[in-house]
DNA sequence: ACCCCATATACTCTCTGTGAGCATAAGTGC
DNA sequence: GCACTTATGCTCACAGAGAGTATATGGGGT
């Protein structure tokens, strides 16, 4: 065994929702974002989530229900950098727990350097509500098409870039910006490196402190791909709603339109929502209905939702 | 930071086939039967990976082909005893990284302690290929009954282990060996609380060091799971195979049986095989046409194959 | 009071994938 | 040649998903 010594670093995705807005609790150090994070307490904390509560409660005051454990990450040269961690040495090796959590609405902060962020500030990329996104299609598509050079390469960008027919596979979040990180377009691909041009080039999306941008790639990519097999949409819901709200929910976290007709139909069948005698407050049309999740909808192995996707 | 030391242990679930018995690479030390594992070095590691890799290599010496991770457990009490673990002291804090590896077949381990064993051996409860295994019926569900005396526990009991109606989902393993656990059935439990009773009893499964099995488990439901969205089989069969071999395989992962017609179907148009024009040696009756896995088979990110189960 | 508009909600049609059974082919052993 | 075994192909029924159209129920303007 050698003299390096070991810090286990936990980091929470602290995900709501904000009307159609899907958002991250972010916190502003000195050296830019980063989400909520520290080191694990061997002596203190009995369980990693015990120390991961203390961390977001001590760095936004944020209340943290639903969580789970999304990967940890042990790569060297991407760990997290020291300076800001405190009571570590330089020749500590940092290991990133990363944790998704839920909230069913964004509580502002009490701790004022902590904010809810809007999750398409740090993937531009992946929000096709209103279309495929034009930064995707003018900017990033060209720079990659010339980084492809290899057969290798392009089959890769095809299947994860939803290029020549290749269906756009939403869950893919991780793998997209993986690439972009291996094709240099990342300002931290050029961190990592050594490099210390301070140029904060936000034009590819916000970057993130150490690897901060990848845990929460990560967490947008497992949460979209959970909502499908399991009801853990409502652990970001209010306990009223009407369909309309939960549809917009919805198309927030996936980053593209569903048909309406068919989600409700499926919403109803699978008997996660139930109807309330209340009537949302009018928004200009006939008032919706408020329903409320079912007692099969809050329980941690009922099926998901179908997620039927608007075509053109 | 308290004096306390962080270890990070890696273990690894290397699971491959032979025939219709799916097995586990199993390591037998002093105190007991063990997954291959050892401590992570962040000086000579770069990733977890490559310790992985060399430990699995140097306690076993079986090539490791696929890899992925699978959660890291940190819960204090149920850690790797220290007397196993070389150069750890008594205050040292052990987390575990598990890993699931598939191997294309039982190769026999270089090292004479390593052994391929049944993964029934470990959960005997697990296997339905031949209905409802005896075990189950007759001696863990009357004893579960029994502690089940409140309404949570019920429920839990009801959902994991599908009674009265529930359907019995192959991958939750976990649940099932949790549940075992804290109804004290398993010799883990009553070990961590630190009874020194040596009663090997085998009854419910044969124990494992540490948090071993829970591992185990862990690994058998993800890849139970992923069977179904993901091609990853192909990675556990030989070049050539018959359809047979194939649908034997899945039984053997899945612990029931499916319906073959179907299951070929599901085959063929999802495109995961293709026909060669080799002809299997004949083994009683009409000789089958061998198989390989297609170039989509073969690919990551590829759907996996319906499997359709063989109903009474 | 009436009409227009916007949104919510209901109904229908089609197509595909899955569950299940039956029929046929091609070997082996006697 | 016959019985048996395993492989392979075909068909029917049904449920669920995709997609479009029609109807209810509110608000606001004239």
């Amino acid at each position: 065994m050698s003299e390096h010594r070991l810090v286990i670093g936990l980091n929470a995705v602290l995900a709501a929702l904000e009307g159609p807005s899907p958002r991250v609790l972010c916190v502003e150090r000195s050296v830019g974002w980063a989400l909520p994070f520290g080191a694990f307490d061997p002596g203190a904390h009995r369980t990693f989530e015990i120390g991961l509560r203390q961390f977001v409660e001590l760095q936004a005051d944020v209340p943290l229900g639903y969580v789970e454990q999304l990967y940890t990450f042990g790569d060297m040269g991407r760990e997290a950098p020291r300076a800001v961690m405190r009571d570590t040495e330089p020749s500590d090796r940092v290991v990133s727990v990363g944790y998704l959590g839920l909230a069913p609405e964004c509580v502002p902060p009490a701790i004022d350097r902590a904010q809810w962020v809007d999750w398409y500030t740090y993937f531009p990329w992946e929000d096709w509500r209103d279309g495929a996104p034009s930064i995707l299609t003018d900017d990033i598509l060209p720079k990659l098409d010339v980084w492809a050079d290899t057969e290798d390469r392009r089959a890769r960008l095809r299947a994860s870039f939803a290029l020549e027919g290749v269906p756009w596979e939403e869950e893919r979040v991780l793998d997209r910006y993986e690439l972009l990180y291996e094709a240099g377009l990342v300002p931290e691909e050029a961190r990592d490196r050594g490099e210390t041009s301070r140029a904060t080039d936000e034009s590819l999306g916000r970057p993130m402190l150490s690897d901060h941008r990848r845990i929460l790639a990560t967490a947008i990519g497992r949460l979209r791909g959970k909502l499908r097999y399991r009801p853990i949409l409502f652990q970001m819901m209010p306990e009223h709603f009407t369909l309309t709200d939960l549809q917009l929910a919805v198309e927030a976290i996936l980053g593209f339109r569903l048909h309406k007709q068919n989600f409700r139909r499926s919403l109803e069948s699978a008997g996660l929502v139930e109807k309330t005698d209340i009537v949302a407050a009018s928004t200009g049309g006939r008032p919706a209905a408020l329903y409320r999740a079912s007692a099969l909808a809050l329980e941690k192995h009922s099926p998901g939702m179908t997620l039927p996707r608007m075509r053109q």
